[in-house]
RNA sequence: GGCGCGUUGGUCAAGGGGUUAAGACGCCUCCCUUUCACGGAGGAAUCACGGGUUCGAAUCCCGUACGUGCUACCA
């Protein structure tokens, strides 16, 4: 019944996207593309109340980040248009009024005071229901309680209004779910949601069904927190378009927080000190900054990669996927029903795996624009690009090559002295004077012709290279980190090199004084 | 409270009647390196509980517990 696959994300621009929200489009993304379908995403904008300025800017930011490119959505055309639900607004109402017309809906003028008083009186009877179904429905205000010409007066004269589904009690609604199989619900516990908002508005459910229906969605994938209501759906699209027409659903899980309770929250990320969103977002109104995991320094590649196999894995050992392999793999059958607690220390070693596997190429740009950040200027690119090859496989997160290889840059201002200060005596300023004459006259300024004079000449000062060499490291780069000591010294350069170790003599000299 | 969904080491997980119950992250030990990392070799640690069904249950069934979601004119 359908020709091809078409799926859609529906994000609503409330501000930030946090994990579970691009998981759900990764997860759409590649089902669209492993069944060479289309990928659409549609703006869930009615609830006026809680648009943000930005937000839907900053969702394709993200997607574009990520490399989620849809094939038809606000910015990037389709024959569907449009994508915004605003900007679908009249075509909604004519649905909900086919319903109230074929008696599977009515108008209710039932004020919120009037409800919250439905709702106290249940609780007084100790009813374990609170919702407005057909066990009240008949003595509230609206078009099935009413006479039809109570009804026309009251909306003739304005009295405001909304169009909620009817459902009827005692129906079994069975449905198949691509994730969890066969489910069904008994509707004794589906209330009669509102479909039209008073303001002409629908609300997500009558929103989700027309829509698509009208673009032709085969399959919709969407969080498990929308399970509870897969019922009203369904009943809609059997009032409607036929349960023939209907798309294919999945619901996904959760995604939790690290030390349990809950679904993760905006909040989670300042608390346990890692972001939930996927680039930063500002807060138009506060000013207020949430990291994003772009910001912090992960590779578009590893974020999508730890997110796929959150709760997915194709049943062999691979966890390193790249986007196009995840498209190749990827099954919705094999993804996972329970929640999955989010591990950022796994998410930070992806990212490591991620930035060991690509060449540099990929992200020197960004590491480049950290090391400008923190003060150093007219980096040379060739430079840059050695360097990091050098302290690659030392990085998780990118600004970790700025404290893995600033010193190739710039000079230790302080130095490991503790380390030094044992080892220290008046043999060693010798041997290192004798070495920078030695290096002076090297012919190669390379690591293993320096390496030669380096043990040549503790030989012949009688010491111990080993423990040179560790005092040698301390001189060039401050501690105990980095690369071999040779291919530092050849890197930042015979000048450097010296320098580094007078500036460290001068500063050496006194600790023997002070331990003597 | 009602209803839904779920439950394999601390975390992500494979496994769907017979397995020494994979693998990864993290943690620990050792090797490599007189640095940090990478890499390599090991280690500790798991089938929520109780009943069934069965020759045999992590796997099937029931119950309980726990977790989680929904219960808005929010999505």
């Amino acid at each position: 019944m359908f020709d091809k696959v078409r799926v859609r994300f529906a994000p609503s621009p409330t501000g930030g996207l946090h994990l579970g929200g691009v998981r759900t489009v990764l997860f759409n993304y590649l089902y669209a593309r492993k069944h060479g379908g289309e990928f659409i995403v549609r703006i869930e904008d009615t609830d006026q109340a809680r648009l943000v300025a930005g937000a839907e800017k900053y969702i394709f930011d993200c997607l574009d980040w990520c490399g989620l490119v849809p094939d038809e959505s606000v910015l990037h055309g389709g024959p569907y248009s449009p994508y915004r639900q605003s900007e679908r607004k009249e075509s909604y109402r004519q649905y909900a009024e086919q319903l109230v017309a074929d008696g599977n809906a009515y108008y209710a003028f039932d004020t919120p005071a009037e409800i919250e008083k439905m709702r106290e009186n249940l609780k007084a009877t100790g009813s374990n229901s609170l919702q407005y179904d057909h066990r009240v429905r008949m003595k509230m205000n609206n078009s099935l309680s009413l006479s039809p010409v109570e009804t026309a007066a009251l909306i003739a004269s304005g009295t405001p209004y909304v169009i909620r589904i009817k459902v009827d009690e005692g129906e079994t609604i069975p449905f198949t779910d691509m994730i969890r199989g066969e489910l069904e619900f008994d509707t004794n516990n589906v209330d009669d949601k509102v479909l039209l908002k008073a303001d002409g508005m629908p609300t997500y459910h009558l929103a989700v069904v027309v829509d698509d229906y009208l673009m032709k969605i085969s399959h919709a994938f969407r969080g498990e927190e929308w399970l509870p209501s897969a019922p009203i759906h369904i009943l809609l699209w059997k009032y409607l378009f036929g349960l023939d027409n209907m798309p294919q659903w999945a619901h996904l899980p959760l995604i939790l927080k690290p030390d349990g309770n809950g679904k993760l929250s905006k909040r989670d990320g300042d608390r346990l000190g890692f972001p939930v969103y996927a680039m930063d977002w500002i807060d138009p109104a506060s000013n207020e900054i949430t990291k994003g995991f772009k910001e912090i320094g992960f590779l578009p590649g590893a974020f999508i990669n730890l997110l796929a196999v959150l709760g997915w894995n194709d049943g062999t050992e691979q966890e390193i996927f790249s986007l196009e392999q995840l498209v190749d793999k990827f099954s919705i059958e094999k993804v996972h029903k329970g929640g999955a607690k989010f591990d950022f220390e796994k998410a930070k070693w992806f990212n490591h795996e991620w930035i060991k596997k690509l060449d540099v190429e990929n992200y020197h740009g960004r590491v480049k624009e950290i090391f400008e950040g923190k003060g150093i200027k007219n980096i040379d690119d060739d430079y840059l690009h050695k360097v990091m090859n050098l302290v690659k496989e030392r990085c998780s997160l990118l600004p970790d090559f700025y404290m893995q290889a600033g010193f190739f840059f710039e000079a230790p201002v302080s130095f490991d002295e503790v380390s030094v200060k044992p080892k220290w005596d008046e043999g060693k300023t010798a041997y290192f004077n004798l070495l920078i004459s030695e290096f002076n006259s090297l012919k190669s300024w390379d690591a293993v012709a320096m390496e030669e004079v380096f043990k040549a000449t503790a030989i012949a000062k009688n010491i111990k290279a080993g423990e040179l060499q560790m005092i040698l490291r301390i001189m060039l780069v401050g501690t105990k980190m980095g690369p071999a000591v040779f291919v530092i010294a050849e890197t930042i350069g015979k000048e450097e090199t010296t320098g580094r170790i007078l500036t460290a003599l001068e500063r050496f000299n006194g600790l023997a004084a002070t331990s003597a």
